[in-house]
DNA sequence: TAGATTGTTAATCGATTAACAATC
DNA sequence: TAGATTGTTAATCGATTAACAATC
């Protein structure tokens, strides 16, 4: 791997990356190429060449990629060749959902709590969670020693929460709340605000 | 407005834009500047600038943008001066919890109907909606001549459903399956993958 | 008027693509 | 060997920023 400082747009692609070279492994499929995934995830083979070449010389002239190489590289790149623990804040659908999504196993992360302020709440089973008093939050996080959430609150309560977990140590933040969040430089955020992807897709309609 | 073609990059910070403005609106401004604008989404006052100039004069030099008629603008702009119907394939958690989601009122958007091809899911409530069965999706999209769909089946199943879709007249996709799918040029795909969002983060942890 | 802020131009910066030597 | 495909360079393309005249 190579110490120059990466650029941000390159390393949002690696996921589908590995999403793709995940897919081909489950397939039984062991070699492919920067064209064959560039077709898969809708990128240029040249830009999957470029991307993956700033960590290293993976590929083989001739050959290709191995697919179970590759996934490992990138796993490694990612820090996903481990498991992170994350805390899903809001106990609403969304909540719910997280708590129980499947899909994140296997891909480097498991929901290891789950809060809500609500009192009425607090308590009730959420698949194999208990909710939680969000009043604990930080108190937890710490205990945990978890550096992701998810928000599912409601966007006026976004940033106190945020503000809170980040005090608590939390350092990446997947925000479900329908508002920009501001936190220091050291503190990463992705938006997850389905109106606004449709929204961006409805300008072309 | 302009008939220039918009680089999609402008196109997909319009609805960042339009959400913090909505959020000004609702806590009772009236005016804003780039600049402020800027601050709160996180993006330069000369990129703001820039971005909302592509579409006409929105702005007063000396006092800024009325935050009322930039919000009115950016709805036409991108089309959610009205609201559009949309239907979710995948009636598990994830399809749930998009069924009862609230904050599509106002933002442009209205569920209409929920779908799995489960028939023990079938005829199941979920909110104000039962559960229709996959089989008929096609005629259902027709019918209602619905061009939006959410995706929340499985990735195995997340293709193929998609064509049957695009076959039915859908022209926009919001994909929770995590896959990357492949459509006609003239259909747009939003991905929504906590997987790949949350790997974008590790990184840098 | 003086101060503020837009819209726009030109300059800078960064990302993508094309091309190809190296080599499996 | 011949064919295929990488990693990388240079060229192109596109996006962002800085600066400022225009003007409210």
């Amino acid at each position: 791997m190579n110490a120059r400082k990466i650029p941000d747009i390159i390393i949002g692609r690696l996921p589908v990356y590995l999403r793709a070279l995940q897919r081909m492994s489950d397939l039984g499929l062991k070699t492919t190429s920067s064209q064959e995934l560039g077709e898969q995830v809708g990128i240029s083979a040249a830009q999957i060449r470029k991307d993956v070449s700033q960590f290293g010389e993976f590929g083989k002239q001739g050959t290709g990629y191995s697919i179970e190489y590759l996934i490992e590289k990138l796993r490694e790149i990612l820090k996903v060749n481990r498991i992170w623990d994350v805390v899903v804040v809001g106990a609403g659908d969304m909540g719910h959902a997280l708590a129980n999504y499947q899909a994140f196993h296997n891909r480097g992360f498991r929901v290891v709590a789950i809060f809500d302020n609500d009192k009425s709440k607090v308590g009730a089973p959420i698949g194999k969670f208990s909710v939680e008093d969000a009043e604990n939050l930080a108190e937890r996080i710490r205990e945990l020693g978890v550096k992701i959430v998810m928000l599912t609150v409601p966007a006026s309560a976004a940033q106190s929460v945020a503000d809170l977990a980040i005090q608590a140590g939390v350092k990446a933040i997947l925000n479900y709340a329908p508002v920009s969040l501001n936190v220091p430089g050291n503190v990463k955020v992705q938006y997850i605000d389905p109106s606004a992807h449709l929204q961006r897709m409805t300008y072309y309609l």
